[in-house]
RNA sequence: GGCCCGUUCGUCUAGCGGUUAGGACACCGCCCUUUCACGGCGGCAGCACGGGUUCGAGUCCCGUACGGGUCACCA
């Protein structure tokens, strides 16, 4: 089994596109077969290489390797369509010669005015070749009125095409309604669907797996194959991915639209919390979650975002959704994928994401944690201790790795106070500045500082007051981290130790009598 | 508009003629708790509609409605 990822290079990599990307890969996986990545490039004028990079960026980000392709290579390349020209003009030139494909010197305006004809009567547009030339004295006679040539397929006008689908089962339509379509401009440059039936069979790809919006264009690919005397790949249309909270294709050029849906506008915000506070160089171009780059700079894990991707359009039973990634490829079959859309959930998303994360070891959270804690200037050199020892106490708060911004307080003196968490818990009670300043004396006191300590003289110090431990641990924890929330208390006071915390319940003090005056 | 595709809780889905229509995410409530999370328990909520076929239809057939894809010298 070869199956193949046909990307243009655009500059990003789309996730709708993994999904499909995904689909091949885990069937060339399962398979022992192998998974193609052929660039798309037949209209790219533009510099491919830097467009290119952010794909290939993100398939090594996700893990998915292929077997053949740019930086790989491999057998049947080149691997990048502009570079295969010669195998195009090949294939022009025998549907030209076998009858299967003409010259055709329509106008563009001329051509717009029959399809509006068309439109206009209701019925679908079939051209009726008027400017087709048959000999090489026609070209000449069209030419010398200053018309160009472009080359059309001289599609069947009846009967029916079956297109077999591995995950539709057979679709049926009239060669009537399909039309003559172009498959080399005038400068005699091919089109896409020229080239991908070439180069899917030059490449020997037995499965064509693709999202469904490429239904339409299969019947003339399907012509050209069999026009070629090329033997058909299987089918195989996915279902695309629709936005969140809609039924429309996802598209990247909606995003304006997106951030007006609640699980998106929060995921993207989340996203913007991290890149701020690690200084993130980040372009609202490419920085949002319908793009894979987006869960690289925040610190999701691959897997995880792989997971759910396949879970857009396919179930394995209905209840079970975790899959480990040999999982995912021992299980996954092209006949539990769905007919209808799938909306892309962000919220189901962090959910994986917060509890895969959640499971992983220690030492191996604190590894994928630390470049976010450095880009954040939370540590200077290799700090591990304490990074440890917040991210542990943390615990499943970290939902990504980028989280741990959330607790810049336990490694930097400078953080903002919540100012309704200040108002509630230290400007309002009556007694809540004089108990944290004798409270800052029994701490200063303590005997010892780890958490058994802090809590000792914590609990201690409301014994002798005769208060409840939750009349001043509010105060507390605003005064030492400025948040209305956070891991344990006796964790966070022995992670930021004795003299941070003394200090800090000063400056809250005196933070207290300047906002009072 | 032509052609094509689709339709089970808000979302992802299970279901392949007989089910109190199941699970997950989200949401709501309760419990746990020094806070925030986690966790536990519970709740809300769905077969688009109309005809057939059948003893029996979420499941099969037809139609309607709605949604979507596609109609380039883009890929």
């Amino acid at each position: 089994m070869r199956t193949r990822f046909a990307p243009s290079p655009t500059g990003y990599l789309h996730i709708g596109g993994v999904r499909t990307a995904l689909f091949n890969w885990l069937l060339a996986r399962q398979s022992g077969g192998q998974f193609v990545l052929r660039i798309d490039d037949t209209d790219s004028h533009r510099n491919v290489e830097a467009a290119l990079q952010p794909i290939l960026d993100g398939f090594r980000f996700l893990g998915m390797d292929w077997d053949e392709g740019p930086d790989v290579g491999g057998p049947h390349g080149p691997y990048f369509q502009s570079q295969r020209g010669e195998q195009y003009a090949d294939a022009i030139e025998r549907l030209l010669n076998d009858g299967h494909a003409y010259w055709d010197y329509a106008r563009p305006k001329e051509l717009a005015a029959m399809r509006e004809e068309a439109k206009h009567s209701g019925t679908a547009f079939v051209y009726d070749r008027r400017y087709a030339a048959d000999s090489q004295p026609d070209r000449e006679r069209f030419e010398k009125e200053g018309r160009q040539g472009v080359v059309r397929l001289r599609m069947h006008r009846e009967g029916q095409c079956v297109m077999p689908d591995l995950v539709r089962g057979e679709v049926i339509v009239e060669w009537a309604s399909e039309q003559d379509h172009v498959i080399a401009r005038a400068d005699g440059s091919p089109l896409y669907h020229l080239a991908s039936v070439v180069d899917d069979h030059a490449m020997q790809i037995t499965h064509v797996v693709r999202a469904a919006e490429h239904l339409p264009n299969t019947p003339r690919q399907i012509f050209i194959a069999e026009a070629l005397g090329y033997p058909l790949p299987k089918y195989a249309h996915l279902p695309y991915v629709a936005e969140p909270g809609g039924t429309a294709k996802l598209s990247k050029r909606k995003i304006d639209k997106y951030t007006k849906q609640r699980d998106f506008a929060k995921l993207l915000s989340h996203g913007h919390k991290i890149a701020d506070r690690c200084g993130l160089a980040i372009s609202s171009e490419t920085f949002n979650p319908v793009l894979v780059d987006f869960y690289q700079k925040i610190g999701f894990l691959p897997d995880v975002l792989l997971n759910y991707l396949m879970l857009l359009g396919w179930s394995l039973d209905g209840s079970r959704e975790r899959f480990q990634r040999d999982e995912m490829v021992k299980l996954f079959t092209l006949e539990r994928v769905n007919l209808a859309p799938a909306s892309f959930d962000p919220a189901k998303l962090l959910a994986f994401q917060a509890d895969t994360f959640a499971t992983l070891e220690l030492d191996h959270r604190v590894e994928l944690v630390r470049p976010f804690a450095m880009a954040a200037g939370l540590m200077q050199g290799d700090d591990d201790a304490s990074l440890g020892a917040v991210v542990e106490a943390a615990g499943d708060r970290l939902k990504v790795a980028g989280d741990i911004v959330d607790f810049d307080y336990c490694f930097v003196d400078e953080f903002e106070y919540d100012a309704k968490a200040f108002k509630k818990r230290v400007l309002t009670p009556e007694d809540a500045v004089l108990l944290l300043s004798e409270l800052s004396q029994h701490l200063e006191a303590a005997e010892s500082f780890d958490i058994g300590g802090a809590e000792a003289t914590v609990k201690g110090f409301c014994e002798k007051k005769e208060i409840q431990l939750g009349q001043i641990i509010h105060a507390l924890r605003v005064a030492t981290t400025g948040q209305p929330g956070g891991f344990g208390m006796f964790e966070t006071l022995a992670i930021l130790g004795r003299d941070r915390v003394v200090r800090r319940i000063q400056a809250c003090i005196q933070k207290a009598a300047s906002d009072e005056a």
